[in-house]
DNA sequence: AACAATGATTCTCG
DNA sequence: CGAGAATCATTGTT
């Protein structure tokens, strides 16, 4: 609001000037040596001043009086004349701003971050995470930057519709003081140039509030990529049934615990998690398996059991004569038991 | 609160 | 690029 009141400033600033004109004994002199009476030019230029502070309907109407006084057209031209002499040293002040620097960065990064620039449906919300996503894989992280997304989503809602309403207010200012102006022109003589320059200083006044919506969405975006870095830190414990599946697989292919990309998509899809987790968790478990192998032998011997029974099972359903104290999982399982065994706590490494 | 477990990240290396 | 290794940061347990 301190640049609505600094607007209005600039505004009353144009009227004030008018009122130096009139008030200028400049023109009194010269009305005089037209032979008018002095107190009846006196009173016509209270009345001009004392229009800003009346209520509308009056000033409308003393306006209209003013308009068919037969004093108007003749205090016209001197106004006219004064403002020619005056407006020389106005036009010193102006000076044409070249673009703002910080707006143009600002509006690069707005754009980068895909808060301006082309509206981005729900269709290409899958080229967004891909921007997001930035190189890594399409498939993984994806549940990951659908909450980036979403907020982002937000924001750029929000800076839309801030922005829609800057530029609905700033276009209404703008026909308003136009309007204004001419108006006022009737008046007192005012050029098209001083129009425009009006309208540059509203637009100026409007692009800095403007800038200052673009400075805080940027803020809000860096604060939320902040919050989703970090977040990315943040983790859940994948629940008691996908680590089953994954340390199935891993005690059941301990000779070799690499699986395959087919294998990795697999197990994804069978725990709920993406591929990288997936590859996240075995090169967790190998290096920790590898580094401490007797802090889970007690798993290891459990899954090996595990798959034996369900070996058995499923030999069983397949109506084989084998028995639960032979698993046919028996290679990889064995060379776990035999490892172990031989090699208690000492340096254990997987046969590849 | 201290500690262990665990998922994720970052770095180096082949 | 993927694996190993070290490390970080959170979650779970005591």
């Amino acid at each position: 609001m301190d640049d609505q009141t600094r607007m209005m400033t600039g505004l009353t600033g144009l009227g004030g000037l008018a009122q130096a004109d009139v008030g200028d004994p400049d023109s009194v002199r010269k009305q005089q040596s037209l032979g008018q009476p002095q107190q009846d030019i006196g009173d016509i230029l209270q009345q001009i001043m004392a229009i800003t502070d009346e209520s509308l309907d009056e000033a409308q109407a003393r306006k209209h009086a003013l308009n068919c006084h037969r004093m108007k057209p003749a205090l016209f031209s001197v106004l006219c004349e004064i403002k020619e002499k005056t407006v020389l040293s106005i036009r010193g002040v102006q000076e044409e701003d070249p673009p703002d620097p910080q707006i143009m960065r600002l509006d690069n990064m707005l754009l980068a971050e895909g808060v301006s620039g082309p509206e981005k449906g729900g269709g290409s919300a899958a080229a967004a995470a891909a921007a997001a996503a930035a190189g890594g894989s399409p498939t993984d992280s994806s549940i990951e930057h659908s909450d980036y997304r979403a907020k982002l989503a937000q924001i750029r809602q929000i800076y839309h519709s801030e922005l829609e309403k800057y530029e609905q207010a700033c276009s209404e200012f703008t026909n308003h003081v136009m309007n204004l102006l001419r108006e006022q022109s009737r008046t007192r003589p005012i050029s098209p140039k001083e129009i425009e320059r009006m309208v540059a200083i509203i637009h100026r006044k409007f692009s800095s509030i403007q800038m200052q919506l673009k400075q805080s969405t940027c803020e809000a975006v860096m604060i939320l990529r902040s919050r989703f870095l970090d977040a990315r830190r943040k983790r859940r414990n994948f629940n008691k049934q996908a680590t089953e599946v994954l340390n199935e697989y891993f005690y059941s292919h301990l000779s070799n615990p690499y699986p395959s990309e087919e294998a990795k998509e697999e197990l994804a899809k069978k725990c709920g998690i993406t591929v990288s987790q997936v590859s996240n968790w075995f090169g967790n478990k190998r290096i920790r398996y590898k580094k401490n192998i007797g802090k889970f032998q007690e798993e290891a011997n459990l899954y090996a059991v595990k798959t034996a029974v369900d070996a058995a099972n499923v030999s069983a359903q397949a109506s084989q004569a084998n028995s639960p104290a032979t698993p046919n999982s028996g290679t990889t399982c064995s060379s776990f038991v035999i490892h172990r065994e031989g090699s208690a706590a000492v340096n254990y490494v997987f046969d590849f």
